[in-house]
DNA sequence: GTCTATAAATAGATAGAC
DNA sequence: GTCTATCTATTTATAGAC
């Protein structure tokens, strides 16, 4: 029931999806969500809340670590990737609901989101400070980092379409590829 | 019309905007709506088209100028930049089509995408083949560059809204920052 | 806990007057 | 070209039997 929610609601969007549709998928009545749940939007709250607290909590981690920052940022990237491997869902919904505006996220959700920013900025300005980093503003580092990570899970998503096979931009990059890349590309953006 | 469907659409997708919504929006009728355009997805695909059909010229355009791959990589950051600048509601509703799987586009439109992403290519390997740049999968060179673009527009589409403007990942970027942030980055992604 | 049945609202789309 | 009115299907959500 929770997967069924958090495969549709992935690929449809909130909207796309509805309560009769998940409980289609999920095999249960749809009076069963309402059961279980307290309502659509609780649901989707619920298959939210899921992925980002983890991720809020490992980065928390990665930050503490007796590491240097640049370490730190290998972990962020690699972690980044294996947590989108055992969700397939985070990214493309991630993706659409921010590009949405967050609309359907409450102050606890979004407390995760502003946990997993503060944790990347607390690792940028260590490494500044021990003169590892060069200064360049949080957004930008951030977004540089994390945007082709989830642009390249979202990519995958199209190519799983059979009819959308043919396009260039759907050639497949393994997950160490995509690591390996990740880490390399922060290392240089960041290099004094 | 056009405009309020845009902007509507790039706000809440294609399923959370009703033809009811565009056509108070636009402050006609909605079988206006029909009798201009024959039905919802014709009018999503016309907004969609109407912004790749001009990236994809003018990408173009940019691989075959007299200057160097670097340079070239230079204006495709900014003309995109600039592009999304124009018309602001392209960002968000491309990623979310983009993490959705492109269901809503045709062929027509998925030709356009196939379009700037190998324009990008040819200006990436000019690079390789003059020594100008090492070599890298094309796909994780284009969402490296993309992929921050997009999502920084995303991101301001959250800031936005007033009731979300406490959240630290929504601190203002100026447009001129972020273009020579892309292009800074890019250079030293690709440095050999 | 799990189901059927259904209420109440909203969706996309069209007919037809002007 | 632009409108009102409406048809039909689908939506969220709940009531109530078992």
């Amino acid at each position: 029931m929770f997967l069924a929610a958090a495969t549709l609601f992935s690929a449809k969007g909130f909207d796309g999806v509805s309560v009769d549709d998940i409980a289609t998928q999920a095999g249960v009545n749809k009076a069963m969500i309402y059961y279980h749940f307290t309502d659509k939007l609780a649901l989707y709250r619920s298959v939210v809340a899921d992925m980002l607290s983890t991720v809020s909590e490992t980065v928390a981690a990665i930050a503490e670590l007796p590491i240097t920052p640049a370490e730190k940022l290998d972990r962020f990237v690699e972690n980044f990737v294996r947590q989108a491997d055992a969700r397939p869902w985070f990214p493309p919904l991630m993706m659409r609901e921010i590009s949405e505006g967050a609309p359907h996220l409450d102050l606890d959700t979004l407390g995760y989101i502003r946990s997993v920013f503060l944790g990347f900025g607390r690792i940028l300005r260590e490494g500044e400070a021990a003169g590892a980093f060069r200064q360049i503003h949080p957004i930008l580092a951030y977004t540089s980092i994390v945007g082709p990570l989830l642009m390249n899970a979202a990519r995958e998503r199209v190519a799983a379409r059979p009819e959308r096979q043919h396009l260039p931009m759907l050639m497949s990059v393994s997950h160490e590829d995509l690591i390996a890349h990740g880490q390399e590309t922060a290392r240089r953006m960041l290099a004094p």
